[in-house]
DNA sequence: AAAAATATGACAGTTTCGTGACAAACTTAG
DNA sequence: CTAAGTTTGTCACGAAACTGTCATATTTTT
């Protein structure tokens, strides 16, 4: 399995840190987030495998956040971490759409157990995401965001985008690029056009750094380092 | 609602009873098995919506039982109900590939959040209702309300609304629509008829903004966010 | 400074989708 | 069974978006 990243939602840095500390040494990614504004923002940005939701926040209820998260992911992993385990908590946990629900103080493992046995579930779904430098591809809906929303691509540029995005951190040649954006064999195809798509897709991006030219030999995604 | 089938393999008769009765208020078909013997027969005969195992049986342990589900059906639905809480009967609940794991003595509206949240994620919930974007189909009924009440669609209409709100959030593209609603093998049916029936769905549920076309690929149902 | 590669702006042919109209097929009521 | 009403597929047309190409500018390399 590819890594599992995490993006864990809490406001108390003693449990984050010891949960954090935990995961990573199972091998998982945790980034942690102290509100919930951050965490909305960074998943616009990119999707992890699941996210982590502590309920009570500084600026409001995990349930929202939730909420939110299925209205634009309908399938991403969600586990609640609480000290509210009163029944009526759990069932309205459930309802904002949640896969578990864990009451503090859990023990790490249960929790690594919970994680997995729903990572095992939901693992065989096939990879719906692509993502590199602040852009995302929603390969089921067919659309593209930038951290200021979402972006409308025309055909030949989504395919263009998704070629490079397949080839994250390769240098993709011009003439591949043309090869298999526009399988032509024998068709003539000008060689600008590439150059003037790779140019209207930097223009509806707002000319990310990730996209990058290289010269004389092609373009290549990458994230900013 | 198609019903939701449980076999619940469990010993003590009290509280069999008490969760056999709470779950077929709810509207499940529930069927108590009391050895596991029996469950793994049945199981042989009739597979169900979902698996509920208490832990100690007087005839073996219910990890062998789930562990034997899981060799023939990797993705039945299992939720192990059990007095025993210890985080280590709880890991190996889950290394033998639970899916859940609920401490007795547990709330019943608990129980149920936990069985839909794991019915929801399997895909395994047939709904009465569809709805998205303020369209709502009543599946059962055969009917399609928005805002101002019912409307009065005539049957590709609905069969086409129907493909397209099943696929919620999905870009679908033309060809696939027309092979599912129109279900033509060789027969040609002109691609326009699409672009028609598309247009007179939207006259008759008033232009609503949930129904996205995607150019040059097909069409998108989809909650405005 | 010249040459090569890439970026940019403008333009026009093409594709795609929405729209109104129409006739054949089907349904329903009398 | 007939007649009226509905449904459904098709066509033709137009607006809008898409896409490839050219001419020219800018950047990078030698």
């Amino acid at each position: 399995m590819a890594v599992v990243e995490i993006y864990y939602v809490e406001d108390d840095l003693d449990i984050a840190d010891m949960v954090k500390k935990y995961l990573e040494e199972k091998g998982c990614q945790v980034t942690v987030y102290r509100t919930i504004a951050r965490a909305r923002q960074a998943l616009q940005a990119c999707v992890p495998t699941i996210v982590l939701i502590d309920l009570n926040m500084p600026d409001g209820q995990g349930e929202n956040l939730c909420r939110w998260i299925r209205g634009k992911w309908k399938a991403l992993p969600v586990i609640f971490l609480t000290v509210r385990g009163d029944s009526r908590d759990i069932v309205s946990g459930f309802q904002s759409g949640a896969d578990d629900y864990v009451v503090k103080p859990f023990d790490l493992d249960v929790l690594y157990s919970r994680i997995q046995a729903l990572l095992r579930r939901t693992g065989n779904v096939t990879k719906q995401y692509l993502s590199c430098g602040g852009i995302v591809m929603d390969l089921d809906r067919r659309t593209v965001s930038d951290h200021s929303g979402e972006v409308d691509l025309s055909a030949v540029e989504y395919e263009l985008l998704y070629y490079l995005m397949q080839n994250e951190g390769k240098t993709v040649t011009r003439e591949r690029i043309l090869e298999q954006v526009w399988d032509v064999h024998g068709n003539y195809v000008n060689d600008n056009t590439l150059t003037v798509t790779i140019k209207r897709l930097r223009d509806k991006l707002g000319q990310p750094s990730c996209l990058k030219t290289v010269r004389s030999i092609g373009y290549r995604m990458e994230d900013t380092v």
